[in-house]
DNA sequence: TTGAAAGCGCTAACAA
DNA sequence: TTGTTAGCGCTTTCAA
């Protein structure tokens, strides 16, 4: 009275079925495998017939390599993470890899969880948050295991990476406000974060200061909305006196400022304070913000990411490459028209 | 000249250098195996030595079950479901599970995708879109791999299921708007989405109805902001006549319907209809919407899910369980204050 | 408590 | 072009 608990099919199974070898069978499932056209025929049809998958587990471990590739990525629950994996993951499962998802929100447990996937055989690695210790890039180095850096700090042993140019970027701002009109500048930026989210308000910064227009700095907690709005709100009127250009290294910063700009301080966005972010998150289109931003194309990230992988796993030797996304501003209402030159 | 490209050390490195056999290996890496402290002692510190870590390819595919959890979910970009895959993808890390992130954007794929996930020897399946073809969820239950539905469909062969209650939900909503002086009400429900949500949008009418008050029902395009935005915007003024409380099924929609009400129609909100949405995602309460929902609680949703999944590995002939999440009111500021009973 | 040996399902030389 | 054979690294009876 045993409930019934099938396995699944082995290549035994279909092989026999078939009336062939079980290497016939796996040639039949091999990209360019020496195998005559009807043999593989007879083979896919038993194949299907009994519902027959190649076993991964038994494949990876066999090739020393498996489809497996892990996909690091913590707040997730973030618009800009959110639709990155999201795009990822369609990525790699639409190639055939199978995304193993690593989420460190706790930071100390990447060099294990990134160890422990390792030894999964993985076809690859994308590190989209949270740089990984300076080690395993280099152990994934001399395995030639093929790792993708995205917008990670650019320190530490070579690796292929796609990053925005984030001296490129702050600048394109700075140009934008400078364009609308503005000229009390400030910055709002998250403390300790990474390069690619720092970088581009240092480089704002230096832009401004370049050109004589020194740039008020205002520290937020973290990138979140709420630290946004927290950090412009304890500014207060005061503390905005005489600026009216705001840069947010992030969207999401930003429509906090937004909120406390309008809501908690009673200001006029755009007539007192312009308004700029970065990244182009959904909610930045929103009617209730019409945040005036630099789009980051996170399906062009995507594209990117997934050519270098591949272009890795058929060439182990290549030099690492780094990809540069390009960057558009999007004017909408939180900033005022541009002045005739 | 080759580059050194080293391997994983196996269990047989790791024996060699404590000085005792694979099986002993074996042993000291496997819970509740029969093994001398002092042997268990030096394999660890023979494998710490040697950085090993035990090969999940070979250890799932001998024992018949690897620690690999299918994570199959859509629309990762929206805020609901980047949280609920964020806390679910932490809880499988935590317990020693690593998750496999299965997109079906295409709707088309899973069967196929389901089944290669399957093929890994997963230890369990969490399906939290996408309603599962009956065949396969039938063929879970009898290999008994743990399969654990979240707001699925509860039509075809049972499963562990989490769920929240469509009914208790469209109630509460009834109720609150219902208390809060709304007479004319209408209903904001996605085109030919999942039950959660149209079932709660149907409960919400029903309970209307049954009360007296006939309830206007518009359909959008699908659950995003902009498909409830335009909806409501398309109705006009005219086919919002009488209406003074709008149901939205998700707050997405709800915030889309928001901006539709007050910028592309001109109305005030709460004075001339009340708004509430259903889930409470984060943007809901942004300074700028500060939108009326009922809160579902994902951390307790994550719990059950993960509850579920153990318990059923841990005896896998129980009986299929079912868990209502909790759902709460979060008043906000799209309804008005609740008339004095 | 331990080791020897068989086998999980597959691929890749090697021979035929 | 095909089949035979030897592992990939692990767990698990079975004896000792």
């Amino acid at each position: 009275m045993t409930p019934p608990k099938p396995r699944n099919p082995t290549s035994f199974d279909v092989a026999e079925l078939a009336g062939v070898s079980r290497s016939a069978v796996s040639r039949a499932f091999t990209e360019g495998a020496t195998v005559a056209p009807e043999t593989r025929a007879k083979v896919l049809d038993a194949a299907n017939a009994l519902g027959y998958v190649v076993n991964p587990l038994a494949r990876g471990l066999q090739k020393g390599s498996s489809n497996i590739v892990g996909l690091v990525a913590s707040r997730l629950d973030t618009p800009i993470r959110g639709r990155q994996i999201k795009l990822l993951a369609q990525g790699l499962l639409g190639l055939g890899f199978r995304p193993m998802l690593i989420t460190a929100e706790d930071e100390g447990d990447l060099p294990g969880l990134l160890r422990s996937a390792l030894s999964y055989n993985v076809a690859g690695m994308i590190v989209t948050s949270d740089t990984p210790p300076p080690e395993l890039v280099q152990e994934c180095a001399d395995r030639s295991i093929p790792l993708v850096l995205v917008n990670r700090d650019p320190m530490g042993p070579a690796a292929d990476r796609v990053q925005i140019d984030p001296v490129a970027g702050g600048r394109t701002v700075f140009d934008l406000l400078l364009e609308c009109g503005a000229r009390g500048l400030a910055c709002l930026t998250p403390a300790g974060e990474t390069f690619s989210v720092t970088g581009r308000a240092d480089s704002f910064v230096a832009a401004g200061t370049a050109k004589g227009l020194p740039c008020r700095v205002v520290v937020a907690e973290n990138q979140s909305y709420a630290a946004g709005r927290r950090a412009i709100a304890d500014l207060g009127i005061g503390g905005l006196a005489g600026v009216d250009g705001l840069f947010c290294a992030t969207d999401l910063m930003a429509l906090g400022a937004l909120d406390a700009l309008r809501i908690d301080l009673g200001l006029r966005v755009p007539d007192q304070v312009q308004v700029v972010g970065f990244d182009d998150i959904e909610q930045a289109g929103w009617g209730a913000y019409q945040l005036t931003t630099v789009r980051q194309d996170l399906e062009e990230q995507s594209r990117m990411v997934l050519q270098l992988l591949t272009a890795r796993i058929g060439d182990r030797s290549r030099p690492p490459q780094l990809c540069v996304q390009s960057l558009s501003c999007v004017p909408r209402a939180t900033t005022r028209k541009p002045l005739a030159r």
